[in-house]
DNA sequence: ATAATTATAGTCAGTTATAGTCAAAGTAAG
DNA sequence: CTTACTTTGACTATAACTGACTATAATTAT
């Protein structure tokens, strides 16, 4: 048998606390050292294998009483459009490209109206600015994730 | 649950003395005693989770006789909200205070959850860049135009 | 009245406790 | 061998906590 590398193994270890209730909380430092590695790599674990498109969400705080808490996410039954509209996503998206999406994301019931029109009236040029295609494709990509959550918050 | 730091406790205890009339009084060093923690620490527990963003308002005597006052602000109206929202928009406003913002609107109901997230999701720092402060700003100035109206669209 | 004393609260800079980043070095896989 | 993955540690970032010093109000003494 191919022991496997420490990594794995934490890996391993963290989806058993995420078994029982889909989220955990852990502090970096008490499971590096029980693993008996360095702190930065659960960094390097949770980089590398609790991503966004794998389905986690990860959220930390530093300081006193810090912790890093991991989320399994759920996706929702529009996954698949919603993947293949990230999948589309290049590098900057234009006014009127993000206008149609969110008319498509409102024709697929996705979104409601009222949220479509906060998001038009957000995401003008006017507003964003010189770099307003560069963050366009950010936010699409955070909206798209962001809809792709089943129904916890 | 999150992870509870004494500071975290502290805010628990101050939320709970609120609950009752939305005000509260303390003596500084009776509450510090009571959780074992240095004077000091109240302060530093008042600054940085009873903010004037997160809609508290905080006034103090000192001397004999001295106390903290905690009032949380009650809006009659949804108008009366926005409007004091937009009163104080400066140019430019940071992650932290657009999120308790969002928070706020989501407590007095003007937005839903699922619409804050939306939003606390693409104005964070990362998505917006550089310009994220005056970004916000504008965004802001737009959301709540788009809140004040009747409810059509 | 005025001054001294006592009882509060505020500020701020420093210390401690966490977590994050990044690049270099080591190891395994093709 | 060459490339990809893993492991490490020095440096950075951030939140919580502390204590010495300051500011202000009320009370007491002169």
């Amino acid at each position: 048998m191919p022991t496997k590398n420490t990594s794995d193994q934490i890996e391993e270890h963290i989806k058993q606390l995420l078994a029982q209730s889909g989220m955990t909380e852990i502090k970096r430092s008490h499971l590096a050292e029980s693993f008996q590695v360095v702190p930065s790599q659960i960094n390097y674990v949770i980089k590398t294998r609790f991503t966004e498109s794998r389905g986690y969400l990860v959220e930390s705080k530093r300081g006193g009483g810090g912790y890093i808490r991991i989320v399994k996410v759920k996706f929702s039954e529009n996954h698949q459009l919603l993947g293949s509209l990230m999948a589309t996503i290049g590098e900057r998206i234009s006014q009127q490209v993000f206008d149609d999406l969110l008319q498509l994301l409102f024709e697929e019931k996705i979104i409601s109206q009222r949220e479509g029109n906060m998001l038009l009236a957000m995401t003008t040029d006017a507003v964003l600015g010189d770099d307003a295609p560069f963050i366009r494709t950010r936010m699409l990509k955070k909206l798209l994730h962001r809809l792709d959550r089943k129904k916890e918050s």
